[in-house]
DNA sequence: GGCTTAATGTTATATTATAACGTCCGGTTC
DNA sequence: GAACCGGACGTTATAATATAACATTAAGCC
């Protein structure tokens, strides 16, 4: 899992994603609708995370409830995250492992990038443990720069 | 730092962070009018994050804008925090400090508890910078069980 | 083909947040 | 004290995000 470089061969991230998200929904026994179908490969357009109306647009003649179901439907079964921070959505790009919904949000070219790494879950788990709080979900946003941003700035 | 338990005595609690907050503006020498002071107190009403329309509300005669003014002031120097999960605000115990924006959310009782913990955002930053991201801003939010609830469920 | 359930369409509305501009108030200067 | 200045607040309108409720259509099953 690495930081998307700014002029990688996105096809393949969106083709890996969909043909994932195929092999998914079949062992799960879900529909990829055309609609969620869509909707998974409009968010994947780029590792920026992509607000409900965005997608809503980009959809062209739809209402917003057919958006949200199908955002529904692709979170329930792990295919993209929500960011809270932005009210915005990202894809998956390993359905099916456990996700615990780590992301690194670049604040300059706006990409998002998961984490997914047991220390932090961890030391999440230990710290509130101490406190006698059980932890059920955890929702990690760093918000910062990446490595070609950082670049691009002198720094 | 510790969960509070349910029946504390919550008017020291709100107490302490009025005197907190007094302290912090004069130090920095910003104005807690009585708006401001206002919404604290109403923000301090329970440890649970509470919405800037339940505020509002809670108000009486006022607009959204003098609402989230408020609020922004309060952010601004650190008397409140923001859980991104719920589009909520609760108090800061101990302004004036470095914060990290480190919660633990009971999804039984709702209270939010600041965890501050130097170990998650080691964590953080050293799985970031595995990959070369700076991290600038950190939000952690854990949802679960406090010891109170988890005692009353049995568990 | 008819039944059943899931998926989608459609309309309306709830919830959260901000833009834009006018007014007031507190402090400073003269 | 009057004139001025800037920050805080009032007010109106609207943007942005999200869901409720119910009608219609499509898919899978026997």
């Amino acid at each position: 899992m690495n930081f998307p470089p700014p002029h990688h061969d996105h096809h393949r991230c969106i083709a890996q994603a969909l043909a994932a998200a195929e092999e998914e929904c079949r062992r799960r026994g879900a529909r990829l609708t055309d609609i969620r179908r869509r909707v998974l490969e409009l968010v994947w357009r780029s590792h920026a995370p992509i607000g409900a109306y965005a997608l809503l647009e980009a959809l062209g003649k739809a209402a917003p409830p057919t958006v949200y179901r199908a955002l529904d439907f692709l979170l329930a079964h792990g295919l993209i995250h929500r960011i809270e921070k932005l009210n915005a959505f990202v894809g998956c790009a390993h359905p099916g492992h456990a996700q615990a919904g780590q992301f690194l949000l670049c604040r300059q070219c706006g990409a998002a990038t998961e984490l997914n790494d047991d220390d932090i879950e961890q030391a999440v788990r230990d710290a509130a443990g101490r406190m006698g709080f059980v932890v059920t979900a955890l929702t990690v946003e760093a918000e910062g720069l990446c490595p070609s941003c950082r670049a691009g700035e002198g720094g």
